[in-house]
DNA sequence: TCCGTTTTGTTCTCCCGTTCACAAACTCCT
DNA sequence: AGGAGTTTGTGAACGGGAGAACAAAACGGA
């Protein structure tokens, strides 16, 4: 029951793996609308139905899902729990990441109350800010401790994934810490770019980009409601 | 002093315009790195510079300004400032956009006490809450008010974009409702799929699907590690 | 004024991702 | 048991973006 794979003329040494990265990005969004179907108590979906759940095309969700194996069932579509599971699997999120954030100012405080991070796949376990002032506040009902209790921290709870939620000018000191402590992925929130070895991964999430980006196609939808013509002159 | 333009075949009927999307989701990040040069007092750079200031190639950040039009000079670079002004106004930032942050909790304090907006074209003009207990409430100098306050809010200050912090349950509601009120562009924190018209733009950030994503890699990371071979059985 | 140097703007090629379309596979009904 | 109907998994075509590489243009020095 599985066949001989029949694989294309890949390098044939690696049996299923090296998901793309467009693919692997939405994952995480299969996995949430596969739950949203099991709340509902749905046992079975087509891959029509999880495609408009998840907000993409079926054909793409298919090709997707093709490159974790077949679990799928031909005429019937897809259990839900099983190719949940199958998801998260892959994902690696079956059982709890340990997650540093460092700076508990307005964004990390938002996040370390966030309560949806421990219900899909990870565990802060610790807050850390340099501000002195900020060492005696428990938010989240964590205590915020040090920026110095990194390397303890990271050593203790083999941290391997960290936030930072500092100002920008911080951002980059930050993260050499991080990734000398054997921190090697990072979530940054502070506008910067940060430089570090191959072997680390960083995601930024920018939210003043995310604006900019609405305004630049906001600014085109007004002034094609203006301009009759465009390129009028000369 | 501009000459032909020497359009390679193009729809003609269009200028320069139609800059591919992304090109468009990094012009924000060279805005911010010309401004960081700026605040250093650099007057000139070259492609090079910028692109290390910014991560990126620098082949690709040539292509992405010749999409705008030719504001260097051969030889010596980009005027820091010129370059600045022509990136913001192409983007649509040289005036703040007005924007309304719907759903006031732990994410919308947070993003409402964000200066980072401010200076970098818009403006926070009305926050909003459905829950009664918080409209007594002002965070960042700024009254929370209900939720049906939307429409007249919209209209006097003339909101074309909205933020979306509240919970998912009620981010599809709260989208239509934007919509209805005529707001054409939305920033959704919520992990939620939204519906909405052709014309409107959304945009999601998903704190945990970036944190998931991290938890793909550095399980492979750590499988690497321990799989000396890997497909060995068969 | 002319030549060498620097750096831009652009062309060309390659690769990744999206989408179409269809054969294979499974279920259900007769 | 067999055929009709459904839905998956994937081959193939297509489009867009990334990067290398180079010609055109500007500057500076002699
Ligand atoms: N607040 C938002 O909604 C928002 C939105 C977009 C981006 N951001 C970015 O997120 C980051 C944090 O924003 P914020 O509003 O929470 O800022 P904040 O000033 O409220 O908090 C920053 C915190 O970081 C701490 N800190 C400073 N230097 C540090 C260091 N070297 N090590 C450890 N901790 C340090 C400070 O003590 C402070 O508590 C900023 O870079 C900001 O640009 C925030
Ligand atoms: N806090 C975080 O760091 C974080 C991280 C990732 C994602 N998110 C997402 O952002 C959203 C907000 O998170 P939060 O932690 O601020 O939640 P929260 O519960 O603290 O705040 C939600 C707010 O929305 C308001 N609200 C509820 N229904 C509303 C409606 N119909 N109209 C207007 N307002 C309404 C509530 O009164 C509340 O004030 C959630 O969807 C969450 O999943 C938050």
């Amino acid at each position: 029951m599985e066949k001989t794979r029949a694989v294309t003329a890949r390098t044939s040494s690696e049996s299923t793996r090296d998901i793309p990265e467009a693919t692997v990005a939405r994952l995480p969004v299969y996995l949430r609308a596969l739950t949203t179907l099991a709340d509902q108590g749905t046992g079975t979906c087509s891959s029509e139905e999880l495609a408009v759940a998840a907000g993409v095309n079926s054909a793409k969700l298919r090709k997707d899902l093709s490159y974790l194996g077949s679990y799928g069932t031909r005429g019937v579509g897809y259990d839900v729990d099983y190719l949940r599971y199958q998801i998260a699997r892959e994902i690696g999120v079956t059982q709890d990441w340990p997650v540093v954030i460092v700076g508990i100012g307005n964004l990390g405080q938002a996040l370390a109350n966030y309560s949806g991070f421990r219900s899909r796949g990870f565990r802060v376990v610790a807050l850390l800010d340099a501000d002195p002032a900020r060492h005696d506040e428990v938010v989240a009902g964590i205590d915020v401790r040090p920026f110095d209790d990194l390397e303890q921290i990271v050593r203790d709870h083999d941290v391997a994934i960290g936030v930072i939620a500092t100002p920008a000018v911080a951002a980059q000191d930050v993260a050499d810490r991080m990734v000398a402590c054997g921190i090697t992925s990072i979530l940054n929130f502070a506008p910067s770019v940060l430089a570090v070895p191959e072997q680390v991964d960083v995601r930024k999430v920018d939210l003043s980009i995310e604006l900019q980006i609405l305004a630049y196609h906001e600014q085109r939808k007004t002034q094609h409601a203006a301009d009759p013509v465009e390129g009028a002159s000369a």
